[in-house]
RNA sequence: GGUCUCAUAGCUCAGCUGGAUAGAGCAUCUCCCUUCUAAGGAGAGGGUCUUAGGUUCGAAUCCUAAUGGGAUCACCA
């Protein structure tokens, strides 16, 4: 029984006792006394007045005393402003110390073979264009929450639906067709998903001058759109995708292949992996059989033009296009193929798709489709919508070429960790290798953390100067500490002293002491809660504070230099404990530890 | 226009199911390396929590409305 609830028990019977009155546990406001206040829990009373028929002052002494008398671990309590402060012993504080050091994934739940699966669905690129800044907080957070769901207890699959076909493949198809003039990324030298971006801006420029050019001779620009020679030939490279004509699949399968190559780079830099890649180009065919079938059933109708929909007035939307009048796939058909195959592959239990806010339509629309076709999973689909990142200058517009690269990025901020390490001299004494692996530590410490502190849900913006600051509430602060404490341990080592394995609970303990053994505790609930609305923004933030926590006691507290022998080794575990505690939280985050920085 | 979302310090963000004096970081200004890593610590200034109502012992938090951002409603993905 943890101690909460030993209070909360105690707190009832002392209510029967005194007010002769029964009192449910849940109306029981008992929580962690806030910081700046004497004690270690505090219930709030007021709700309680009605029932005491007493004042706050006098109900809280009455239920204070009747709690210390009760619970043996409580030492004492006050009451101040309608709250009542109660006080654990040191003692109490030594013994969950040695509790919390006993278990090195103290607050993580494993599963077993009945545990739920999970699946998640992240990062879904196009294979048209290289990963940016919006893909890599999608990524991080697919990531997260991947690990956040896996220590919270549950089966996790990470799977990926690569978007590897329809009118904008194409587009970067035809004009490297067109203008590519046979580069590859070998004759180039670039990174096959940048070559490949290369030809979709330029499709992009040819067809902006084309239509200006259509525009200049008066047509309107509907008119020019529907004239437009290269926007003709990308739907006939789709029809001929789709027909397996053999010269537009062969360039389709080399020209993704330079894709996946790069692709593959950005993933491992950015440290995230899945268990299952899907296709679009293998789910898009089930997807339209399964519209078929939804037209046969009744649940879908088909225009005069041959066009499929799904009407959803009755439910408060629109109309939905599923298959468009030349009888190629749109966006959706695919997702419903994808669905499809994965039920069929895993008994998935809850299925989460890591995709932006501006697709909330896309999955309300794709829940009640999935329903509509009769599968008992398409209402539960949960999408984990994200806000999106901006620029301190705005949104990023391909357009104005300021979007943020992915690679450019990461390059950019393993050179500033090099740049600023190698200033302070921190790793003087490491071979290069040892220390680029830190740097890199470092580098993507400070990208992770800086995106993943904020609520996934909101709008984020993202000030390249400010995420490559290392001080304050940043990731190098919080691996520093990390690393800081494994110098102490190391000194403490050198010096011959060990963590005892069992501390003295006569020790007196400092304010900063219990408040970070209090913290140390309260992990597991952060975890839990992490895990029920999948926020790694939660753990970050907790960490930020347990580690700020740390640096005073830090300062404040001689530890592997302590004389007393009782008060080092108290110490010592402390430091231990934290050193765990930060680790396996970036763990889950995805973020690494450094040894040393 | 319909729907959904957001609004907290100069800037970027925490403040969870209502609880004590609204907190951090950055930026500005002071201090602290002859003790375990100064990528650190201490301190100062900086707020009508967008506005107006309501709910109640108690509201940044819940409800309603207004204002201002953003998203979405494609034979794009």
């Amino acid at each position: 029984m943890t101690i909460e609830n030993q209070i909360k028990s105690a707190l009832v019977q002392a209510f029967n006792d005194l007010y002769n009155s029964v009192i449910d546990e849940k109306i029981l406001q008992l929580q962690l006394t806030r910081k700046d206040m004497k004690g270690d829990y505090t219930l709030v009373v007021f709700p309680l007045l009605k029932l005491s028929k007493k004042n706050p002052v006098e109900t809280g002494n009455d239920l204070g005393a009747a709690v210390l008398k009760l619970c043996s671990d409580v030492s004492s309590f006050e009451v101040i402003n309608g709250f009542l402060n109660l006080t654990l012993s040191h003692a109490y504080w030594i013994r969950a110390l040695q509790v919390i050091g006993g278990n090195e994934t103290h607050g993580f739940k494993s599963a077993d073979a009945h545990s739920p699966l999970v699946m998640i669905e992240y990062s879904s690129p196009n294979t048209n264009k290289p990963l940016h800044l919006g893909h890599i907080r999608n990524n991080l957070l697919g990531f997260s929450i991947s690990r956040i769901a896996q220590v919270n207890g549950n089966r996790v699959v990470k799977t990926n639906i690569v978007n590897d076909r329809g009118v904008h493949i194409c587009k970067s198809m035809l004009a490297w067709q067109k203008w590519g003039q046979g580069q590859t990324p070998e004759s180039t030298g670039l990174k096959g998903d940048h070559l490949v971006g290369n030809f979709y801006v330029k499709f992009d420029q040819e067809y902006k001058k084309e239509l200006s050019e259509l525009m200049a001779k008066g047509l309107s620009k509907e008119e020019a759109e529907a004239q437009s020679t290269l926007m003709h030939e990308t739907r006939e490279m789709l029809l001929k995708w789709e027909a397996h004509d053999p010269e537009v699949y062969e360039l389709w399968k080399t020209m993704n292949q330079w894709v996946y190559n790069g692709f593959d780079v950005t993933y491992k830099n950015m440290g995230v992996d899945f268990d299952k890649i899907y296709y679009e180009s293998d789910t898009y065919i089930t997807g339209r059989d399964m519209v078929f079938e939804g037209l046969e059933k009744g649940a879908f109708y088909q225009r005069e033009d041959k066009s499929i929909w799904c009407d959803f007035t009755a439910e408060g939307l629109d109309e939905k296009l599923l298959l468009r009048t030349d009888g190629t796939s749109v966006y959706i058909t695919q997702d419903i193929g994808t669905a499809k195959l994965r039920f069929d592959d895993y008994k998935i239990d809850k299925m989460v798709y890591v995709v932006g806010n501006e697709q909330i339509y896309h999955f309300k629309i794709l829940a009640l489709l999935l329903d509509k076709l009769g599968f008992d999973w398409g209402k539960d689909l949960m999408h984990f919508s994200y806000g999106m990142v901006e620029l301190p200058e705005g949104k990023m517009k391909s357009r104005e070429g300021t979007v943020v690269d992915a690679d450019d990025l990461m390059e950019e901020m393993v050179n500033t960790a090099r740049a600023m390490s190698k200033e302070l001299g921190k790793l003087d004494g490491y071979s290069e290798e040892e220390a680029e692996k830190v740097y890199k530590t470092i580098a993507m410490g400070s990208l992770k953390y800086f995106i993943l502190k904020v609520d996934p849900r909101k709008n984020m913006t993202f000030d390249p100067k400010e995420s490559i600051d290392f001080n304050g509430n940043t990731g190098p602060f919080i691996q520093y500490t990390y690393a800081r404490i494994q110098s102490v341990l190391k000194k403490a080592e050198d010096k011959g002293f060990e963590i005892p394995s069992q501390v003295n609970t006569n020790v007196g303990l400092g304010v900063k002491e219990v408040l970070l053994i209090r913290m140390l505790a309260n992990f597991p609930q952060i975890i839990a809660e992490a895990g029920s609305i999948y926020s790694p923004a939660i753990i970050a933030n907790y960490t930020y504070e347990l580690v700020k926590e740390f640096n005073q006691f830090y300062h404040e507290s001689p530890i592997a230099f302590e004389e007393d022998a009782d008060v080092r080794g108290l110490r010592l575990q402390l430091c231990k404990v934290v050193g765990q505690t930060i680790k396996n939280a970036m763990w889950t985050l995805g973020v690494d530890v450094p040894e040393r920085m």
